[in-house]
DNA sequence: AACTTACTACGAAACTTTTCGTATGTGGGG
DNA sequence: CCCCACATACGAAAAGTTTCGTAGTAAGTT
């Protein structure tokens, strides 16, 4: 109750998001130095895409210093829920095993990935009784 | 060769391709009144989505009746993976355990899905050695 | 103090996606 | 034959996203 559902970041916010997830708190410089590995993004469009996500509050940020520094306002976790229940929801008709499986296929898991995958299934089926 | 590359569907065109998969060949009047159940379409604006995928290659059509029929033109599963490719990589770091392990664990798997997983577990790490 | 450098803020252009109004065509039923 | 119900086609508005030019400001440098 009270609770904003948030909405779901674009594809460029995301890009950003992800930076800022695996880089913790940073200058606008920062993340379009980042950014600029992937694709030739100029300082300004990083810029003001920190800003919108400043007022969509996906980003707090600390203006103490002359180069404000930002961070992700949003768990990783919910966002990837968010985008999940999103897929699963539009793509896979609701089929989590489904989507499971596909994952699962196309990609090649370690050892030790399949390892933690078979334990969350037993930890399941031992709450589930 | 030759294969183009296929174009990510946009939102809209993805609740459209769900409808079709699910219903099968389908008139503008039935895609829109399936659209209708979950949000109010203008029967104009599903046609015109209909017409764009039509122009994307998205979907293929009958023209001998009055009526066109719809059906879609690529394979559920392409798209599913075209998907879920993506969001790996732009949410989930490419780690496909983690992806896995967060449906698994929001979504209440059935008895049945949990087997099917867990077969398809064992058939991965059959096949590894 | 004037100059340079490194920032932020703002606004608008360029694109993409979504929605819908209007025009137009066609095949019966009266 | 004329109308009406029911389609498609088209174009453009509306809405959302992304990019970037320009202006302004503050902090050091000479």
């Amino acid at each position: 109750m009270g609770k904003k559902t948030l909405p779901k970041p674009t594809d460029s916010e995301l890009e950003i998001l992800q930076i800022l997830w695996q880089n913790g708190a940073s200058t606008v410089k920062a993340v379009n130095e980042k950014l600029n590995e992937k694709k030739e993004t100029g300082y300004t469009t990083t810029l003001k895409m920190l800003q919108i996500m400043y007022e969509k509050n996906l980003v707090v940020r600390d203006e103490n210093e002359r180069s404000h520094v930002y961070k992700s306002a949003i768990d990783k976790n919910q966002i990837q829920r968010v985008l999940l229940d999103k897929l699963l929801e539009t793509a896979f008709s609701g089929s989590a095993a489904n989507l499971v499986m596909q994952v699962l296929g196309n990609s090649k898991p370690s050892k030790e990935e399949l390892k933690n995958i078979k334990e969350l299934l037993d930890k399941i089926e031992r709450e589930r009784k």
